[in-house]
DNA sequence: CCACCTTTGAAGCTC
DNA sequence: GAGCTTCAAAGGTGG
């Protein structure tokens, strides 16, 4: 494996990481000088030293919220800080990481990137082979050998719409869908309606089935199981994809095998078990059943193949039927999208193998996304939602209600905040804000900017809510990490408030994180935001997520290639984020 | 063996 | 309409 992130495969990781553990006063100025020797690299170390310092600070203030990890989990997060390093000094060393012309030691900057590879047209630039050539290191992780085969074949000429392709830790999935950005258009038309894809043998353009567009669900009930989906068994991640097939079945469900691995891997993880028939590896190569559309209780049925439209199938006595219904899962979110994506890559950086702790890598990682790297898995969700409805027009998230057993809910309720914190969170703290440190500086701020509804909103789906004041305002880290790095904030809103003030407050967001999250954890990213604001001069480090997620809604709202190339200087782009920032804080 | 952990986002439910 | 809950993926962990 070594040389499977060896190469430019960190990129994304190793940056995050790097940010992420600059707190800590070695790792900081290792981070620091590896990156390349910014000249920014004062800054950064300032900024770190003041996280440092939140971050001590945070302990101390937080201890209530949050003990320290127990030591295994102390130990797992220490681990995953080395692995961290090590993917750091590997991207140095090896040189495979990918490094914008703009800023070289930033990775993740890519924005401006992103857009030159496109022509006018949206078609993929000539020139792109730069970028082309950073596959996805998802497609280095380990055992995706089949994977790079797969996707071999030409993930640069997948689709000339597909800009993703291009950029290094982009959205695999983009082929998938044919994200490119000009086909969604605000109001874009159904996932299933997009834009044909080129098929990439050929190379002749065809519209594409639902199928590919989005590979994820359960056969739709007419389709059923006509179509054995491809990519189930050749992605070798996790794989097991859930969804559905058009009605018409394809054969090739997705232009995908020809598509890079990440995106394949996409497909692949979600298409149903049952949709590729027993293929000797309907199971996943990791021999990994996915539950996909069958439901826990009823595990894979023997016919598991059998899609939604198995409940039809056989009418059996009510309650029978309806357990053995194939459970129809929920739609994955542009979240869980990039999860699936990036969670081999994040294993195979680091030895971490707890979803747990992996889990909260990615959510920080997503933060640090930028908005049209966010926007992307936002409108691949979206798409993957149409489809959905398409294929079962019927379905509703509540029919899934309960299936899972009950879980927290009862623990929560009884054991309440206290056990919920006590058990394992402690770890994630320590260990996230370290990381988070970093980005949340940058990221966090960003990820307000970005908050997810925004980015969609904004650049996608019409069907996003619009891009309101208050949704950028949201932070969607709500999640109590940022408080802790920024101690000040953290405790209770209202102190902290005062500085980054009120917008945040909405930002309570829903999500479930429960009350951890509760402080004004946004309310420091807007102070960041600003600060970086002011500095954005210095993108060059720090910046990565800021910069872009800073940036101004208008601005990247257009996904597409017209609009990247708009882009394309990031000067642009950082000029403008004072004003996302503004805006934010406005709210 | 099963629930939990963890993440974000979407959708449903409750008030 | 606001706020809360559940579920989606994933795999180690603990009871």
């Amino acid at each position: 494996m070594p040389q499977l992130n060896g190469g430019g495969g960190d990129e994304l990781g190793a940056n995050d990481e790097m940010i992420s553990f600059k707190d800590e006063g070695e790792q900081e100025e290792k981070t620091a000088e590896s990156v390349s020797a910014e000249r920014d690299l004062d800054d950064v170390k300032s900024s770190l030293v003041n996280e440092s310092e939140n971050n001590s600070s945070s302990s101390d203030s937080e201890p209530t919220e949050r003990r320290p990890p127990p030591r295994s989990d102390a130990e797992s997060y220490e681990k995953a800080r080395e692995c961290f390093n090590e993917a750091l000094r590997r991207q140095q060393d090896g040189g495979g990481l990918f490094k914008s012309p703009h800023y070289p030691g930033y990775p993740f900057l890519m924005l401006p990137d992103l857009a030159s590879p496109y022509l006018p047209n949206g078609a993929l630039s000539p020139t792109a082979p730069q970028y082309l050539q950073m596959k996805w290191p998802l497609l280095d992780v380990p055992s995706s050998a089949a994977l790079k085969d797969s996707r071999s074949p030409t993930p640069g000429h997948l689709s000339n719409k597909v800009p993703v392709v291009q950029h290094a830790h982009m959205h695999p999935l983009t082929p998938l869908i044919t994200y490119s950005n000009d086909h969604f258009p605000p109001a874009t038309p159904p996932a299933h309606l997009s834009p044909e894809i080129l098929d990439p043998k050929t190379g002749i353009p065809r519209t594409p089935h639902p199928s590919e567009l989005s590979p994820y669900y359960p056969l739709s009930p007419g389709a059923v199981g006509q179509i054995p989906h491809p990519l189930g068994w050749l992605v070798p991640q996790q794989a097991q994809p859930m969804y559905s097939i058009p009605p018409g079945g394809f054969r090739h469900p997705y232009p995908a095998l020809a598509m890079n691995a990440s995106m394949s891997s996409l497909v692949s993880s979600r298409f149903p078990p049952h949709v590729v028939p027993h293929h000797p590896h309907s199971l996943h190569q990791t021999g990994i059943p996915h539950p996909a559309i069958v439901s826990p209780a009823i595990k894979q049925e023997p016919n598991g193949e059998l899609s939604p439209a198995a409940h039809t199938k056989s009418p059996g006595p009510a309650k029978k039927e309806e357990e053995k219904k194939p459970h129809i899962k929920k739609p994955l979110n542009a979240f869980m999208l990039y999860m699936k994506e990036m969670r081999a890559k994040v294993v195979a950086e680091c030895t971490l193998k707890e979803s747990a702790a992996i889990n909260q890598i990615l959510g920080r990682r997503w933060h640090s996304l930028s908005r049209e790297e966010q926007a992307k898995y936002y409108e691949l969700a979206r798409k993957e939602r149409q489809l959905h409805s398409q294929l079962y027009p019927g379905w509703s998230a509540r029919d899934n209600y309960g299936k899972r057993k009950k879980r927290k809910r009862d623990n929560k309720a009884d054991s309440a905040a206290e056990d919920y914190s006590a058990r394992n969170k402690k770890p994630c703290v320590q260990y996230l804000p370290q990381e988070k440190m970093i980005d949340s500086p940058a990221s966090s701020h960003g990820s307000m900017l970005d908050s997810p509804a925004t980015p969609s909103a904004a650049l996608a789906s019409p069907a996003a809510p619009a891009p309101t004041h208050s949704e950028q305002a949201q932070p969607l880290s709500l999640t109590t990490k940022p408080e802790r790095h920024h101690p000040h904030f953290s405790l209770i809103s209202k102190p902290s408030s005062s500085s980054s003030s009120s917008s945040s407050a909405s930002t309570s967001s829903s999500s479930s994180s429960s009350s951890t999250s509760s402080s004004s954890s946004s309310h420091p990213s807007i102070s960041l935001a600003i600060s970086s604001s002011g500095s954005h001069s210095t993108p060059s480090l720090l910046s990565r997520p800021n910069p872009f997620t800073s940036l101004h809604p208008s601005l990247l709202s257009p996904p597409s290639p017209f609009h990247q190339a708009a882009l394309h200087s990031h000067h642009a782009l950082f000029q403008t984020q004072p004003l996302s920032l503004v805006t934010k804080s406005a709210d």
